[in-house]
DNA sequence: CGATCGCTGATTTTT
DNA sequence: TCAGCGATCG
């Protein structure tokens, strides 16, 4: 293995310890592996590592499974993998890393299998994916058939339904169980809930699509079946799992199913970074990992960063010192030299957005790119005012998370002709793309689906249904279009071209902005054209939708130098130079939604400790004093006051560089806002009026 | 069928 | 406060 010990000597003793574990080539010498990896621990580097490392050693990546959190993880691994194979193996590895197929998240992975066995399992493999809005239509519409949306006492809304129902099925839980721990004001309905899950499941069944939880739960289905699951767990030799914490039960249910023994399987993960437990994610995974064996799975504890500067570093322990309870040591690095990070209080979000915009610039000055910095918020709209910012400054950004391309309706129009053509009995789809129609609404198009319904040729059908009345041409011509995207005749991503032509006109009747929408549809088409299939196209798209947006229409800044704006749910995994976290106040961090039981705090402060964990050199957490509200305009108040968020208590404090900014106004505005609250700030007015 | 009016109720993070 | 839903009318 002389030629191997290149990369190897590149790595610490515990991640080289990781690398090598077990007997590289075969699944049977192999126990199973937990890894305990703090932020910027190396990580990443040290699973792709440990991927490269098991081809090396004769391993067929064809038959190993390497399930990550978003698709970008998944492609950032591979090419890692590929970089450090290319050093041992020359020109062989991209043969080899090409054949690193199975690689991706459990909903992606689980949709291929599902669609691979479809036949076994008694599922049709024409299935159509719903999205999140999608299901809660569905679940919409099975409330209304069995009568509850007109109860005397308000029954649960779609989106509580849906919510309840999902963290039934991916914790494994029973619905009184999760009504009593998560949803207790709605425990009166036990039975009408637990009827329409009924209704919504054969409803799903009827209609051969399925949801997000879906792709999990028949996965796990198939697997709790021995003969499947043996026949496919002996496909994959090793499985590499990333971002264990972030599991739920049901996932781990499948890891389990497909590796009783552990054998082959790697788990990698950091308590201290859960932050999906609103996703029925649980810690427990990975603290009851090793116990689940016999003899149990091996431990490797990665506590070095190699990302962050002492002093960071110092105030994300401390903060993350706070938690009620944790199970991973501190953080330690060989980088003591940095300041301090800076806790900047600023008078509101407007002057929070100039401080920002400011030093952003001066660090580009100092040659720092716009890429090697971001911008932290909590929820989307934090950084509201900031874009505003940037855009008068002529600064380009990227903003990740929160608002969704496919969330437009136009997208989801395109979307769900392509849907219906792919999955006839895709029925929220169908009803969606009829009504497009001129002349057709809910009555003709529900007459219209019924006549496809249980036939053997539902176009067939289509063509021969009676058009609806008042539809005049738009109705042959509807026909025809469905016919021809049918017979696949025109070819993919051809046919999409075919689809947007029929829509355009619609689209121009319907939207007073049609032609920015025309944009977004065009930029659809590019990305359709990067999948094989409509079928791939719809599915992918579904499952890990593009998550960018930016100040432009599409994304034409590619090579171009842009500021990176992130919730701190979509920053996971990623690291910049500098980083700026928005409102580090209570009621956004912690936000006053998630603020209820002491689990969600604790969520929220590790998501403080995440977000301060992504920066290299350079931190800076703002505290704004002053937020401008739109509620409660009656009583005359414009503003609330914030105060510093609660998980940088006085002790923490020390850890942190207190700034105000700008210096002069602050202290002005401040004896007079002791003085007497303020009702109307008209400088605030005056500035706003060139704004 | 489709537009309009009025009410109600929810409001984050994402595969 | 505002958006989305449902009911009603033309």
């Amino acid at each position: 293995m002389s030629v191997a010990a290149a990369y190897l000597t590149k790595l610490n003793p515990e991640q080289r310890r990781a690398v090598e574990h077990g007997a590289a080539s075969t699944e049977a010498g192999c126990g199973p592996l937990l890894v305990i990896a703090g932020a910027g621990s190396g990580k990443t580097n040290t699973l792709a590592h440990r991927v490269a490392h098991l081809i090396v050693g004769g391993a067929d990546p064809r038959r190993i499974m390497l399930l990550t959190f978003s698709r970008r993880a998944a492609a950032e691994m591979t090419r890692r993998v590929e970089r450090i194979a290319a050093e041992a193996l020359g020109a062989k590895a991209g043969v080899m890393t090409d054949a690193l197929t199975w690689a991706g998240t459990f909903h992606g992975i689980g949709a291929r299998i599902l669609r691979d066995h479809a036949g076994e399992i008694g599922l049709d493999p024409g299935f159509t994916i719903h999205d999140r809005e999608d299901s809660a239509d569905l679940v919409n519409l099975c409330r209304h058939e069995l009568g509850f949306s007109k109860t005397e006492t308000r029954f649960p809304t779609k989106g509580t339904c849906l919510a309840i129902y999902s963290r039934a099925v991916n914790a494994e839980m029973a619905l009184e169980e999760v009504l009593r721990a998560a949803f207790p004001w709605c425990m009166a309905w036990t039975a009408e809930l637990r009827a329409l899950f009924a209704a919504y499941v054969e409803a799903k069944q009827r209609h051969n699509v399925l949801d997000y939880d879906d792709l999990l739960l028949y996965w796990a289905q198939m697997v709790a079946e021995p003969a499947l699951a043996a026949e496919l767990s002996g496909r994959f030799d090793h499985i590499l799992v990333d971002e264990y914490q972030d599991t739920n039960r049901l996932q781990s249910s499948i890891l389990i199913a497909l590796k009783p023994a552990g054998r082959g399987l790697t788990v990698v993960g950091d308590d201290a970074q859960s932050i999906y437990a609103f996703r029925a994610a649980t810690v427990r995974n990975i603290l009851d990992f090793p116990g689940q064996f016999d003899p149990p799975a091996e431990i490797v504890t990665l506590d070095r960063n190699y990302r962050s500067t002492q002093p960071i570093l110092a105030a994300a322990n401390a903060v993350i010192g706070e938690a009620a309870e944790r199970f991973t040591k501190n953080l330690w690095t060989e980088r003591t030299s940095g300041e301090p990070p800076g806790l900047v209080t600023v008078r509101d979000e407007i002057d929070q957005a100039r401080y920002v915009a400011d030093r952003i610039l001066e660090n580009r000055e100092t040659g720092t790119a716009l890429k090697a910095q971001a911008v932290l918020f909590r929820t989307s709209h934090h950084s509201g005012p900031l874009e505003v910012e940037l855009v008068r400054r002529n600064i380009p950004f990227v903003k990740f998370g929160g608002l969704k391309f496919l969330d437009a309706a136009h997208v989801k129009d395109m979307l769900a002709l392509l849907r219906f053509v792919q999955n006839p009995r895709d029925r929220v789809a169908g009803f969606r793309v009829l009504q497009l129609i001129p002349g057709v609404g809910g009555s003709s198009a529900a007459r219209l689906i019924d006549q496809m319904t249980g036939v053997r040729d539902p176009f067939g059908a289509l063509a021969e249904a009676a058009a609806p009345p008042r539809s005049g041409d738009d109705w042959p011509a509807f026909v025809d279009l469905a016919l021809a995207l049918r017979s696949g005749r025109a070819g993919w991503p051809a046919e999409f071209g075919a689809a947007r032509l029929w829509y355009e006109p619609h689209l121009e009747r319907m939207h007073e902005d049609a032609s920015v929408r025309r944009a977004d549809l065009l930029q659809l088409e590019q990305i359709a054209g990067g999948y094989p299939s409509r079928e791939r196209f719809l599915t992918e798209l579904t499952l890990d939708p593009p998550d960018a947006t930016s100040d432009q229409a599409g994304m034409p800044l590619l090579d171009e130098d842009y500021l990176i704006l992130s919730t701190i749910h979509s920053a996971k995994g990623q690291e910049w130079k500098s980083v700026f976290v928005l409102n580090a106040v209570d009621g956004c961090i912690p936000s006053d939604l998630g603020a209820g039981t002491s689990s969600e705090i604790e969520e929220e402060r590790r998501l403080l400790y995440v977000a301060m964990t992504r920066a290299k050199d350079d931190l800076h957490l703002m505290v704004p004093q002053r937020f401008f509200t739109h509620q409660q305009s009656s009583t005359g108040d414009r503003h609330v006051y914030a105060q510093r968020t609660r998980f940088i208590p006085p002790s923490v404090l020390k850890n942190f560089q207190l700034t105000t900014w700008p210096i002069a106004a602050q202290q002005a505005n401040a004896g007079r806002a002791a003085a007497q609250p303020v009702k109307v700030d008209i400088a605030q007015r005056m500035r706003g009026m060139w704004r």
